[in-house]
DNA sequence: ATTGACCTTCTAGCGGTTGGAAGGTCAATA
DNA sequence: TATTGACCTTCCAACCGCTAGAAGGTCAAT
């Protein structure tokens, strides 16, 4: 199939199918006389893989160091975990500082009037740390 | 003073000084006759509020309209509290998010036995998605 | 006169896309 | 057979918020 269907099954679009051929995230797809890209259903299936572990958050770094474990059928689940767990961390770190962030802003939000006067706390907690 | 005491006072490193000058975030710095650019109190001021409203995960676009409202006398209060209202509201999704990847990754992660065996349930996740 | 700390501008990279331009291929229709 | 239009190709540039490096100028002290 060509990379449209390929983007179409695998829900990756076609520009992105590329980009991630470029830097080695799936290998090199073959081609067709014409010089189109030809897929199978077992490229589409890396495809998705990566759209998913995109959607879990993992970086193209991590996504690489993934699809090479789940290619290599001898490879130790620990190092599939460590990886997640990892990732996991990162994430939580992440959130606390979100909350952070948005524990003062609602805070300082809450106490500021919102009317036309100009007196304003959130701006004040800018001007004076 | 110079861009690097502006920088040692401010928090913000006289690289990202130039580049927020560059960009329009603060005024153009007058220059010195050898063509240093020389920072007062109250630019050093304008360059702390900026780190703080960075600290709070505001972006160079917000930041811009809430120096100006700061700079403005005679803002309306209410404009500078819809824009932090706004952006709790991209920072409490962007939270949700990450929880929901967190979340579903643990859940993986505690049923895989991490030991040297190939089998993993985080790997057959992102496989049959 | 030289050192060394500071400053200047310019260019290019990171990650993860997304967009556009300019052109080639393919299958169906007039 | 010619043309249309959907699809494909490559290449280059932009987004955000920095960060790094190169190549050179300024300044104060020795």
């Amino acid at each position: 199939m060509n990379i449209g269907e390929a983007a179409r099954i695998s829900g990756v679009n076609a520009k992105l199918i590329r980009h991630y051929e470029s830097i080695a995230i799936i290998p090199k797809a073959s081609r067709s006389d014409g010089g189109y890209r030809t897929y199978t259903e077992a490229d589409v299936h890396i495809l998705s893989f990566v759209k998913r572990a995109r959607t879990l958050g993992f970086s193209m770094k991590e996504i690489k160091k993934l699809v090479s474990l789940w290619r290599n059928k001898s490879r130790a689940s620990s190092d599939v975990k460590a990886l997640a767990t990892k990732h996991v961390e990162e994430i939580e770190k992440k959130i606390e500082e979100l909350q952070a962030m948005a524990k003062t802003l609602k805070y300082l939000a809450k106490n500021c009037h919102g009317d036309g006067r100009p007196d304003c706390p959130i701006l004040n907690d800018l001007a004076s740390h």
